[in-house]
DNA sequence: TTATTATGCATAAGAAAATTATGTATAAAT
DNA sequence: ATTTATACATAATTTTCTTATGCATAATAA
C-alpha cells in the first residue's frame, strides 16, 4: 500500500476481511476493491498483496484456484476453514488495536 | 511494542502526541505513561523508543535537554515547533487510516 | 547482605512488511 | 501504433519493529 506507514500490518486483515465478504477474488481485484471502497485512498502495490497472498496460502489460511478469462491467467483465492477463524482473529485484534490508540490520542483528560 | 503487529508505524505518533499533551517527557517516562494510559496492553521496547526519539530530534521535531535526578541521567525531550505542527498532521493520518480501515473492514453492506 | 527489581540510557542483529523497480504477457482503447 | 488496463511475479532496498545485549544507579526483597 503506497500511502501510510499506519498501513503496515494491516494487509493481510484486509485481505482476509475481502475473501470473507466476497468468497473468491482474485488479486488484481483486490487491489481495484480496496482502491473503489477507499475512494481511491488505499492503493494496495503488487509488490505487497502478491507475496502477501503467497504467504497466506502457504501458512493454509487461503485456498488458490487457477482460472483462464479472456485468455488471461486469474488466480482465485479462498479462505479455508483456519483462515475464516483467522479472519475473526485479525478483526479482533484490529478492533483492540483502534480502540487502543483512541484511548492514547484521543485523552486530553486523562 | 511487543503486543500486535498492526503497530508498526504508529510510535511516533504517540511519541509525538504524549509531549504535545506533557510539554516534556523522558524515554522510560514516555513507556510508563503509555502502559498505564493503555492497562498494560501496550509496551513500548526501548528498542524501538530510542532509536525513534533519535531519529525525532534528528529531523528537527523535537529538542533534547539533560538533566540529573537522583544522580541518574534523564533525557528531556520536548517538541520543536516543526513537531508541534508534525503532531497536528500525524493525528490526522492517524483519525485518516482508522476511518479507511473502518469502512475496509465494517461494511458487510457495501 | 546479597540478589532482584526498578529506573534510565543505548546499540546491534535479525525479522517482518512494506516500497520501488523490474519483468512477462494479453486485451482494450487511443 | 502506442498507451493503458488487466494479470501475474520477484528482487533489491527501506522502514520499523523485536530480541538480545550492555552499562549504571537506586530501591526493595530475600
Amino acid at each position: 500500500m503506497s500511502n501510510s506507514k499506519l498501513y503496515k500490518g494491516s494487509l493481510n486483515t484486509i485481505i482476509l476481511k475481502l475473501l470473507n465478504e466476497n468468497d473468491k477474488m482474485y488479486g488484481y481485484e483486490i487491489t481495484q476493491k480496496v482502491k473503489a471502497l477507499t475512494k481511491g485512498e488505499l492503493n494496495i502495490t503488487e509488490g505487497a498483496l502478491y507475496p502477501a497472498l503467497h504467504k497466506l496460502e502457504a501458512e493454509g489460511l487461503l485456498d488458490v484456484e487457477v482460472a483462464k478469462v479472456d485468455n488471461r491467467l486469474r488466480k482465485y483465492y479462498k479462505l479455508t476453514e483456519t483462515g475464516t477463524k483467522e479472519t475473526v482473529n485479525k478483526l479482533n485484534e484490529l478492533a483492540e488495536y483502534i480502540k487502543t490508540m483512541q484511548a492514547l490520542v484521543k485523552p486530553k483528560f486523562a
